[in-house]
Formats: C-alpha cells, structure tokens, sequence
DNA sequence: AATTAGCACTCAGGGCGACACAGTGCTAGT
DNA sequence: ACTAGCACTGTGTCGCCCTGAGTGCTAATT
C-alpha cells in the first residue's frame, strides 16, 4: 500500500521540513527533489500519506509536516545513520583524549555532544558495577570529623566527611584504615558493600561507636547509584527552535535527575535508539526526540548518554554524533 | 529635588511593576498605596522622575516602568533586604546541614536558592586557597597509569589520572609517594605547588620521567583555579518571564564559565552586591539583574554565589535569600 | 490503472480603518 | 502646592478585505 515512490515522497517531507521549518507542499516538493510526477500525482501520494497518520497539515490551505508516526517511519525504513567526516572523528579523539579524570570525561562529552549537534546533550556518569575497590582512605580533618575516601581500579574517587560522637585518635583511625583495606581491597564494590556489616566486629569496642559511623560513610561510597548522576548541556539550543511554551517545560525535566533517569533508562542499552515526541516516557518531552546509546563495551555497558532536540530535528546526523562520541568515549573509559 | 513623596512614588511604581509586571498608572498608584493626594498631583511627581531618568514610559498613552537607574535608587535607598521566616531559615539550615561532600554542598546550595528565589541561582566553588596539603596518594591503576589524589585539610580531594611513558614498579611508586608527602604535608597548596618543582632531584634517575609526569599532574590539582568551576541551576524559571529574544543570550552566558566568572568576580566581596541591568558587565545580560555576595568568613572570603532573575525582580527578598544563604553555606564550610 | 490539467475552495497572514481605553500633559482654578 | 477638567496620543482589538499558497476533486489523457 505504500510503493516505492510514497516512501521517497516522505522522505522529502521530512528532509524539507527539518531543514526549513516549514509545511512542504507538493509543488516545492517536485521542484526540489527532480521528481519526474506532477505535482498532482504527488498530491495524491500525499492524501494517502496522511490517511495513514504519516503526515498532516497544521490548516486546510497549508503543506504537510511529518508526524511522529512519519518520523518513526523515516528513522526506522528510510535513513541510516550519517557517519562523521573524519575531520570530526578526529576533533573527537583529540578532545576526548585530553580528559585526565572521569569528570573531567563527562563534562567533555557533553561539551562535545553539545558542538556537533547544536542540540542538549545529556551524559550519565559511568556505573561503578564493575569496578573494585583499589585503596580506602581515613583521614583526620578536624577532632572530631574525618574524611573518608574511596578509590577504585577504574579511576574513580568518592569522598564523605563525617563528623563522630567523639574525637578520634591516630592509632584508632589507622586502625579502621587497615581494616577496611585489609578486607575490601580488590573486592568488587557490590561485593564491598555486603562485607562492611562484617567490619565492626573486628574494632575494639572503644572505637565501635567512631568506626561504625566511617563504616556507615563507605557503605554510602560503595553503593552509591551513579547511574542516577545526569549532566546535561546545551540548554541554550532550545531557545533557537521556538517551543514556545514548551520551552519551560523542557527546561524543567532536564534539571530533575529523575527525568533523566527515566529518559535514558528505558532506551534498549544494546543499540543506538530514538524516541521520537510522543513515544516519551516523560509528559514535559512531548514535542522532543532523544537519540541515546549505551556506552562501555557491548556486552557491558557502562552507562548511557543522548542528544535531544525538537522532533523535528536532523535524524541521521544526530544518531551519528551519538554512535561516534558513545563508542569513544567507552574506549576511553574502557582502556583504564 | 526629589522629596519625600517622589521617593514613595518611585518605591511604589518599582513595587507594583515587579509584582504585576505592567507599566503602572497615576491611577492605580493612588488606588492601591493610599495617597492622599490626586491623581494629577503624582502625575506631575513621575514626569520630575522621568525627567530625571528613574522611570521611562514604553509609549506614550501607557503607565510608567523603573529604568535600571530607578531600581538603582530603589535598592539604594527605598528598601531594605528582607529577612527571612525563622521556617525559612530552618529548612536552610537542616538541608545544607545534611550535606557530606563539598559538591554536594555546592549542588544543595544551587537547589536551595533556585527554590527559594525562584529564579537562576549560580554558585562558585570554594577556593582553596586556604587550605593545606593533607595526603597525597599515588596508586597504580594500569601498567602504565596512575591515579594522582590531593586531599586537603578541608577535606577536598582532587584526582588526575596520568598516562606514563613507561610501565611503573610498586617500589618506584611508593617512592614518589613518600617523597611528595614528606615534602608537601602540610604546607599551604601554593606553597606546595612552588616546591613541586624542586622534588625531581629526589628520585632517582631511572624513574625520574615517570616521576615528573606525576609531579607535573599533581601540580596541575594544586594550582587549579577552583574559582572558576561555577555551577549554576534554575534555567526554567527563565522560560517564565518572557524573555522573548533575550532568553537565549541568557542561556548561552550561562553555560560559559568564563562569562559566570565575570559576573561573580566583578563583585564587592565584603558585601552583598546588586548588579542591575545596562550595569552588568557581560553583553548578554543586560536585561537581567544579579544579586551576590561572598560566603565564607568576613576577612576570608572562600567564594561567591548570587541570583539572576530579570531586572523586574524582587530585589528584598533576593537580597534576603542571597544573604542568608551564603551565611549559611560559609558557617558549613568554615566549621570543619 | 495511473497520471495529469484545470479549477474551485479554504484558510493564514497582512494591511487598513474604526473604536475604545488607559494614561498622559497642560491649563486654569482653588 | 495641589487639583479638576479636558484635549491628546498611541496600543490593542475587532472586523474587513484581499492575497497567495496549497489543497481536493473531477474530467481528460496516456
């Protein structure tokens, strides 16, 4: 029911109205694109286009916009995903290679992410799943306060400070340092998280009470959902498109973490994926898209990162910034 | 010149407009503030203020509205900053006490002001110019990568991972270790980061490439201008006051550090400071107003925050926010 | 059966005039 | 020094017309 030149007359709709914002109608569409029809033809194609929820037309007397079912169709049948020029590749590998810390890496990304697509750009910070602990640090910062730090093998420091009933002393504390390294160290941090229980019983009694509450302190490091940590960027991109009053919406869902969890979490972690206007899981993200993708190695992803603009928005060119900056940036982080 | 009543008017007219957003009228000024005087008499009283340049008409037949001159005079002299609710100070006090990191100080703090102010909140990280070298650690992470961590008696900790030249040995590195702590505990981190550079001679010169990458990272921690890592948050409530064209200028220097630096460093550090409108220093904000101050202790400022909203703003009770805040925040950080 | 030409139809957008209205500035009077 | 009264001015809005883009339909053509 939908030949071969249906298909194409939609992907010119959809080609035409990103990049000129504007209803395409029949005539501009044979004009631009040598189509060897007239433009009644294509009117016809066009009507039976819209039967089907492919395309409407804001009033009777304009041209056509795609849907998000027509976008859904033109993403998934009739566009692939636009490589990068090697010029932008490398820009990528250069930039990213200059990241000297995992924050520092994620900043970068989204700061990357932001360049390439004009659009925002949102990084989940890498899981700590599959790191270990490497090194646990107890330091003394004030008599009764003291800072407790966490390194793992993939790079990562978390800290807390903690403030005890009563003051600490040195032996006492390079005692809980010895035996919590003792223990943890080269465990994995889930792994960590389910011995920190056992600790307790191996500090005399008089220090039960401090060491139970550095105790408390590192089982906050261990467990901690990164996942749940969202940087986004590139906000200023969304005043171009004109949402109107959409705007205030968009800017709200993206400074709730929660939003964001949900807008990458239900993206199939194994490939790059796009959820186009209404399809959104989320009630503020109505008339946008996001293209996500995991990142890590294939089988174990490390977390996920997305661009989201308009709806309409440039499909292929998207999906390829994202494809390339995910597969970098897991190469960056997986190489540690 | 301007007499008693003028200033009432000129306080009115700024009251009303901010609160109703419209060019406010003879009037409905003696309606709501009860003049006892005519309309006609408070007329001749705005055409000596716009004379004077506190107060403009948008066009001819409609009310007055402040110029940034007007609400200069305004905060000068016809109000005060406005306390907050003992509820209010509460609530600040018990969700910046809960705070266990110095990010999660900073990030609370940006919530905090976006909430009570409602509009764009920017927040510095405290400098750490003051604080001391605590412990360095140095762990091997891959044959040929190293995790540098800088912890300070402020219980900061700032991490870089080094990609060396050649594969590391455990002894080497507990060498390195050793040396840099020995050197550099205790000292103050400017103090640390010009020693630095004299600590090559102590290594060995097998090791001293390796040695010097690290050296040269660490250096990197030390000098770092955590001044100008600025967070800010809030950017919904910009969508609400219409903006139009504006918005996106605003968005844009938002997302530039440089520009936030700017913004923040031009201020009085002793005192909460109002930067309104044409005053501002940076092109894209002329249509907003900043309200800051320093936190920290008096004669030892650790850094800024403030509030961007509109020039229509209410300039008591951002004023009171911002204070109360960074009092807070600076009792927080200076306790430890 | 598919395509095309021709034509009537619809509707957003822009320009125009009329009107109401809010608010002013001025003048003359208290 | 204040006020009442009044003429004046510019915005916003409503209705109107017109234009132009783009459509859908029908009848003719390949």
């Amino acid at each position: 029911m939908l030949d071969e030149r249906k298909l194409t007359v939609l992907r010119a709709i959809v080609e035409d109205y990103v990049s000129t914002t504007e209803p395409v109608g029949s005539k501009s569409l044979v004009d631009r694109h040598h189509f060897d029809v007239s433009p009644a033809t294509i009117r016809n194609d066009m009507a039976v286009l819209e039967e089907q929820g492919f395309i409407a037309q804001p009033h009777t007397s304009a041209g056509r916009i795609p849907t998000d079912k027509g976008y859904r169709l033109f993403v998934d049948r009739l566009s692939g995903v636009k490589p990068l020029s090697v010029a932008e590749r490398r820009a990528i590998e250069t930039f990213l290679g200059g990241a000297y810390s995992i924050d520092d890496v994620v900043t970068r990304t989204v700061r990357l992410l932001v360049q390439l697509t004009r659009q925002v750009a949102v990084v989940q910070y890498p899981s700590l799943a599959r790191s270990s602990v490497k090194q646990i640090e107890v330091v003394g910062l004030a008599p009764q306060k003291l800072l407790v730090v966490l390194i793992t093998d993939t790079g990562r420091v978390e800290h807390r400070t903690v403030d005890l009933a009563e003051p600490w002393d040195e032996a006492s504390v390079a005692h809980v340092r010895a035996v919590v390294n003792a223990s943890l160290d080269g465990r994995k941090l889930a792994e960590a998280a389910g011995l920190v229980a056992t600790l307790g019983e191996r500090i005399p009694a008089v220090d039960r009470a401090n060491a139970n509450t550095v105790f408390t302190a590192l089982l906050d490091s261990l467990v901690e959902r990164h996942e749940e940590k969202i940087v986004f960027g590139g906000a200023a991109n969304l005043a171009a498109h004109d949402f109107s009053k959409g705007l205030r919406d968009v800017l709200e869902a993206l400074e709730e973490q929660v939003v964001l969890m949900r807008l990458l979490g239900e993206a199939d972690p194994a490939m790059l994926t796009v959820r186009i206007g209404t399809e959104n899981p989320v009630a503020g993200l109505r008339s946008t898209s996001v293209v996500t993708s995991a990142y890590g190695s294939a089988d174990q992803p490390l977390a996920k990162l997305g661009v989201l603009g308009p709806t309409r928005m440039d499909y292929p060119g998207t999906m390829g910034a994202v494809r390339a900056v995910a597969s970098y940036v897991g190469k960056i982080l997986m190489e540690s």
